[in-house]
DNA sequence: AATTATCTCCCTGAAAAACAGGATATTTAA
DNA sequence: TTAAATATCCTGTTTTTCAGGGAGATAATT
């Protein structure tokens, strides 16, 4: 309903052309190995693969193609990941249509658009950029999955004692002190 | 830009009329003094009163009018206090076009639209038992705060054993065995 | 070649949470 | 007016988490 929306808005527009759209990660690939288009709107709530790991993807194999990020809330870590990918910019979805129209031509110049309401919300940025390593990330699923360390251990073919250092570092990543926090915090930036 | 862009979705087809948009629940109500449409496409987010309260009030003062409810994420528990407060619909914000009609057509004759994928997260729902007491609510915040038993206790002027029960409680009713469990489930039922 | 990051494993001891199985007032509602 | 729900408190034991260290192996960067 959103991409049929956008589409015919844009298609109202005579210096754009809409070249098709994409589902999910792995149809927009496929999209992109027949054309490339000069930009993406990319949403960053995708099925499976989240927008952001699919932005450094396309931008790696495709670096001439601008990325628009697109998302329904102002949540700042999304939108600075985002950009480390390699967007050119950040739209809201309540954006207005001049908004969008506005993106688009700041970015087919090769400059960077973000709105006022998104570069306001990157300055108010009380949580730090907290990047997890892979085993981290994985850890912490299964913590919110309510597994303890020990079950953790088992399941990782770790020992449990690896696990806790995991689990200890999390603690400090997050600045939290318990579990309760940890989730807490985890789900609100949307990690988990 | 997602209202404009159902807008020009809409204004396709020569059977819906548009007869305008508000961006937030007072412009709403001011906007249904004047003319009340058929039906009202509302989002679930909006700033300030939330989509469910406004649903409500509207059906009130004007039961006739017709309510979609429109959210991005398919969430049991919003799509439930949709509904009790008098929505006809359901539609999810990547929905198709076609579908979007489908529910307009079938909210119009009166009936109750839910798409399969809606209907399917109401089915999945073991949650909508959990009912927890005002001191329940009040320790599981304070968990969710990062205190302990002990700080909690403190906090509401009553034993650290009977902090310990609550939390007992709390677990029971959520089906979990842990902190970690406890936090998530009650964060993705926006309990907390 | 040296630093850094990541993952791995270990220790001690303390704090907190989870589990089991009670009891007793006080509201609330049938 | 009872029965049910709620809130309060208790004694234990076991399990898990947290705090604060150290330390080796490997791989990636500088």
């Amino acid at each position: 309903m959103v991409i049929e929306g956008i589409r015919s808005l844009l298609q109202q527009e005579q210096d754009v052309e809409w070249m098709g759209h994409a589902m999910n990660a792995d149809s927009c690939l496929a999209f992109l190995k027949q054309q490339q288009p000069d930009i993406v709107l990319m949403d960053i709530n995708l099925p499976g693969k989240s927008g952001i790991d699919l932005c450094k993807e396309v931008k790696e194999k495709y670096p001439s193609v601008f990325i628009i990020g697109l998302s329904t809330f102002n949540q700042q870590s999304f939108i600075q990941k985002m950009m480390e990918n390699g967007a050119s910019g950040y739209v809201l979805k309540n954006a207005s249509r001049e908004e969008l129209l506005e993106a688009i031509n700041t970015v087919i110049k090769g400059k960077i658009y973000l709105s006022d309401e998104v570069s306001q919300a990157m300055k108010h940025t009380h949580s730090e950029n907290i990047i997890l390593t892979r085993r981290e990330k994985e850890v912490l699923e299964l913590i919110a999955e309510g597994m303890t360390n020990n079950v953790i251990a088992q399941k990782l073919f770790i020992s449990v004692t690896t696990v806790d250092t995991h689990r200890k570092n999390l603690l400090a990543k997050f600045d939290v002190k318990n579990t309760a926090l940890l989730i807490r915090t985890a789900t609100q930036l949307q990690i988990i």
